[in-house]
This record gives structure tokens, C-alpha cells and sequence, in this order.
DNA sequence: CGCGGCGAGTGGAACGTTCCATTGTGGAGG
DNA sequence: CCTCCACAATGGAACGTTCCACTCGCCGCG
């Protein structure tokens, strides 16, 4: 009762080994009987291929490495999933690490992969990661990209940040909005910085004053920064993303203002809860799931063609406007 | 410029194959000082150990396939989190696979895993998965274990359902209401079956009639039907779990009531977001974290003690009073 | 003084694929 | 009738570990 390999079909089948393993392949070379007669011969003995001798013989293990800064923000579960999803779809097998923003718990993780080994890495950077990671990929010849932040080069596909908080920036502006200030973001990375000059930017052009309310990526702190907001602050305010704008919505209530009537608040990103929020939120859509699969696209042509320059795809961002600034609220005492 | 491999690391050392071998993997048979040579040699040549050959040499992966039924889902999110951590501590990698609640590519990842050779599955099975898949995973001698939902036997760690939805039930009770409905659930799984019964039981035993809300865990639909539902309608509301709460209290809102005075809702799972809600949510904390690490551990003992019986570990739930519910009812009802 | 046992290190087979070079066969072309 | 080629199938080395059996000194003991 042991394991059943490719000998063993052989046998069963009465053809060679090598004759087997082309046979499993489907490989164009065997007459199709022949393939057919190994096929059988492997479904009566209940072979299972084993991909680890494949892979110690061919060097190709199938498998990517998937680095998540913080899988239980939803953002990036979507984001994980999408990757998965096109991954799957191209043969691929996902080794997931979770690094909860950890550099150190990243660097681990990086160097466990490079063992496995996986083919290539696909990565969002935690915050704080400094550049020597980079190199330390490039040194190594590790097929990478990464997703949503980024280094300064390499494969990478992420959204425009920088238009999207311009856009949500604009559209406060256009609904006659004057005191904006930016709530959330601040930590070291891409993102953060991107986001925030995106709607800078925007502002200087307008001739008014930028306004930074910085605090974590968490709805509890963002509720009750926002809580604590006096009644002459800011009228609307562009936040880092939707969780940080969940929070300041909760903030408002909790302060007896009502979000969308006494002030504007916009996200960033659309994550699912954002359509079903009280109130629904206005925000900017990126669509983590279809960024995944972009990510994975791009890195599976840096595992393919090595050669060639790495690929960035920037997606642009749309606004969707509902509820949270002011457009049509339900009348509702 | 070729990979650096255990021979030439022995070569550089000016030792044998297998002594590099054995001091690599630090074995007490060699001197500390040979150790330490060899060591030094690895670290002078960059080698990084192939785990690809071990494995295939040994049967050993150190590799688990885990199959989420849906990652987007910010409990499974958290409780993927807790298995790959507890995984992780233990020298284990993850293999990620999201079901998405497709039957057809639970069975499909399942038998990738099985190629890739993983040591064991941790299964948190997508919802109609039939009985067969147990006894496969049984004649494939693939060590496995069930999170949340399960299976009727095998490795198992999840919440006391039961108790959950009854602790909720006897505390609406404990507070006055009389009419009190469940809400969600319906599903063909373990979890709703359960959760259900707990409440069907609590009801029965005060005297009262159960009352079935059913709808998809989905915040949006959540929302829509407590929002139609009649201002004679139940005065409590027992969900199936946190996300259907949050769509009954956003319902509750859209319609014009608060929740926790006007309808008491009481959530289950004590996602993260429960703390921060509006109103901070009154739920049942099983932790999914701590249920992920638990599972972690059970299928680990099923993988070095595949003779001993399977363990299931069923952990106790807590209520966690906050808002939802208000202060308890006056007599008025 | 011989023998057993122990510590430290060595040599080589084995794991299950893939890949390459090779064999044998039948038919077309000269 | 021989040569050459394509096709179909075969044989065996190689991948980088682990594991087991083995050697070689050296020490203690009867």
C-alpha cells in the first residue's frame, strides 16, 4: 500500500517510464492510444503527481510567494484574493505570510520563500521596509513585484493615488467645500505620501490651505479624532481610505452631526461595506480584486520573461459618488 | 555564478558532504567547532538550503494547504491570520487557497495540494461540501482538520455554537424582551444549524415561539430586510453573526429606529469592527484568531501522531455586553 | 594486551521526476 | 535495394538533499 509513482503506472501500462512520464504530460510526441492506454493504466492505480521531484529536477516549483502587510484589513483580503484568483487561473500555487507591518517578520518570511523555493514573490511592502529589501531581491535574482505600495523601481501595479484624492479633492471643491482638511495617512510610505499630495496639490491650485488631521489606519482612532473635532473645524474631509472615513462618519454621529448634512466625508478605495454604510459613502473607487490580478499579471511576466524591463501598471481611479457628501440625503427626521 | 549547493559549501569547509549536511541542520553528533566551520563556509558562499530536495528525499514538506471558504470575509480573515501565525511559530508554510464557497474549487485546490505534496489540509469547508470529501481526504491518508465549520469526524477546532446563540438568547431574555427573532443563517452548514439550535432551544425552554429571519451573511441584504420589517415586528434581534448585525442596525437606522433602544440586536463572532460600531455592538466573542491558532494545533498533532484519534477542540464563547442592547427594558416593553 | 564501545566523521544509495541522447521501425525518395 | 528521415518509444543521468551503514581513532576495562 504505498505511494503510487510513474514506474508503477508504467508497468501497469506495459510502456517505459520515460514513455509514462511524456504519457501524464500529454506531450504530442506519444500517439494519442498510447497516451490514452497511460492515462487509464494511472486513473486503475490512483496516481497522484508529485510536483516536488518535478520541481528539484526542473527548477520551476509553480509556486509564488504572497507577502500581505495586514490580511485582516479587508483591502487588502480583497486584494489577496484577486491575486489568488489569477495565479490559480495560471497553474500557480500561493504561499501566503502575513507580516502585520512587520519588517522584521517580512524579512523572515522573504528568506523562507527563497528556500521553499517559490518562483517568484509578490509583495506589499510593510510600512517602514527600507530599500536594502530591494536590492537584497535583485541580488538574489528573485522574480518580484509588488502591489498598492511600492518601491522606486521593479514590477509593481497599484493605483494612482495621487489622482485619486485630486479627484475626490475637486469634487468637494465643486460641491462649494472650503475648509478640507485630509484625515488619516501619515505613515512612511508610498501611499500615504502620494495620497497626501494628491489632495495638496489639488488645494494649492485652489488657492487654499492644505489641513493634516494624521492618525492610524483604524476606525476607533479615526472616530474619535473626529469626535473630538470642534463645531468650527473642517466642512468636509478627505480621508486616507474607507476604514479611516468609517471611523470619521461613526465620529460624527457619536457628536451628534450627521456625515453628508453638517460634513462632507469622502474614502478612498470602495471596499465593500462602503455602498451598504450609513450613510453610503462617497468615495474613490481602485478595486482591489482587479489590482491583484494586475499584480499577478505583471509578475508572472517578470517570471516568464526575465529579461525584459519591469512592467508598472498604473490603474486610474474613479469617483463614485453616493451619500457621505451631501448628495441626495433620505429625508429622515 | 551558479546556486550554491551543501557540496560546495562542503568543499569550502574541507569537509565531507554529509558532515556539511549534518552541521547545517546543527546535530549534535559534530563538534561545535565543525559546526561553526561549516556554518561560516555557508555564510561565505551565500548558500540557501533547498527545501525542495529535502522534501523529497524525507516526505517531509513542512508545507499545509489551507482552503478558506471566503477571505474577503473579515472573520476568516482574521482567523487565516491565526493559523498561518500558529503555523508559522511551529516551521510551517501555508499554501492559500480561497474557495469562495465553490465546491467544485475546494475539490479542485484540494487535489492540487495533494500534488504538491503538503503534509495536511486545514479546511474551513465551503458551504454544500458533501460528506464525500471527508472520506477521500480519509483514503488519501492526507492528515487534515476543520475550522469553524466541520465535518461529523475528524480534527475539528471551532466555537460552541450552541452555547453562543443561547448565552445571547438568555441575556435578551435576562433584559425583558418576549419577542425575539433570529436573524440570517439558513445555510446548509454546521454553523447555522447550530447557532439556530441554540436559540430554538433557549426560546423553547422560556416558553416562547421561535421566530426565523433568514437571509444571506451579507451586510447589504441584512439591511434591507430589517429595514422593511413592521413596527410590531420583534423587539430583539439574535444574529446569525456580526456582519448580519451591522446590516440590521444600518437597517434599523435607514428605517428611522435606533438600535439598542428602540431594538435590541445582539451580533456573533466580535469581529474587530464590533467594538467601533455604532452602536458599539453587544455580540458573542469566539475569536477567531485564537480559533485559527487552535486549528493550527490540531491538525500539527494529526501530522506527527496520524495513529492517535483525532481531537476536536470546541471553545467556549463569551458575551460581550456593550450597546446594541441597551439598558435594560422597563416593564412597558 | 586485546576487545568493546563511543564519538566524530564519511560514503553512497535513494527519493520521483525531467531531460537528453539514443534505438528501432516503416515509408518515401533516389 | 539502399539511404535517409520522421515518428514513437526507450534508457539512463541528473537534480540536492537525507538517511543509513560504515570507518577510524581513542579510551577504559578486565
Amino acid at each position: 500500500m504505498q505511494r503510487v509513482r510513474i514506474k508503477d503506472v508504467a508497468r501497469e501500462a506495459g510502456v517505459a517510464l520515460s514513455t509514462a512520464a511524456l504519457a501524464l504530460r500529454d506531450d504530442t510526441k506519444l500517439r494519442p492510444e498510447t497516451r490514452r492506454l497511460v492515462r487509464d493504466a494511472a486513473a486503475r492505480l490512483g496516481y497522484v503527481y508529485d510536483r516536488s521531484a518535478a520541481l528539484m529536477r526542473s527548477g520551476k516549483s509553480h509556486t509564488i510567494g504572497l507577502l500581505v502587510c495586514e490580511i485582516t484589513n479587508p483591502f487588502y483580503a480583497e486584494l489577496t484574493a484577486g491575486v489568488e484568483e489569477a495565479l490559480d487561473e495560471a497553474g500557480f500555487v500561493v504561499m501566503l505570510a502575513n507580516t502585520s507591518e512587520s519588517v522584521a517578520r517580512q524579512r523572515r518570511m522573504l528568506e523562507r520563500f527563497r528556500e521553499q523555493p517559490v518562483d517568484g514573490v509578490l509583495i506589499m511592502p510593510a510600512t517602514g521596509t527600507p530599500p536594502g529589501l530591494l536590492e537584497d531581491l535583485e541580488r538574489w535574482r528573485l522574480p518580484h513585484a509588488t502591489v498598492v505600495r511600492s518601491f522606486r523601481r521593479g514590477a509593481h501595479a497599484g493605483p494612482d493615488n495621487r489622482a485619486g484624492t485630486r479627484l475626490a479633492t475637486e469634487h468637494l471643491l465643486a460641491l462649494g467645500h472650503r475648509r478640507i482638511a485630509f484625515l488619516g495617512g501619515g505613515a512612511r510610505n508610498s501611499v500615504s505620501r502620494e495620497r497626501w499630495d494628491g489632495y495638496a496639490r489639488a488645494m494649492a491650485k485652489a488657492g487654499l490651505a492644505s489641513e493634516h488631521l494624521p492618525c492610524r489606519t483604524d476606525i476607533g482612532e479615526a472616530a474619535a479624532l473626529v469626535q473630538a473635532l470642534p463645531a468650527d473645524g473642517p466642512t468636509a474631509l478627505v480621508c486616507f481610505n474607507d476604514s479611516v472615513a468609517f471611523g470619521a462618519t461613526l465620529g460624527l454621529l457619536r457628536s451628534g452631526r450627521l456625515p453628508g448634512r453638517d460634513v462632507a466625508v469622502i474614502g478612498f478605495d470602495d471596499i465593500r461595506e462602503a455602498a451598504a454604510w450609513f450613510p453610503p459613502l462617497t468615495t474613490i473607487r481602485v478595486s482591489p480584486r482587479g489590482m491583484g490580478q494586475a499584480a499577478a499579471r505583471v509578475l508572472l511576466e517578470r517570471i516568464t520573461q526575465p529579461e525584459g524591463p519591469p512592467r508598472r501598471e498604473i490603474l486610474a481611479p474613479r469617483l463614485i459618488v453616493r451619500e457621505s457628501c451631501g448628495a441626495p440625503l433620505r429625508p429622515k427626521g
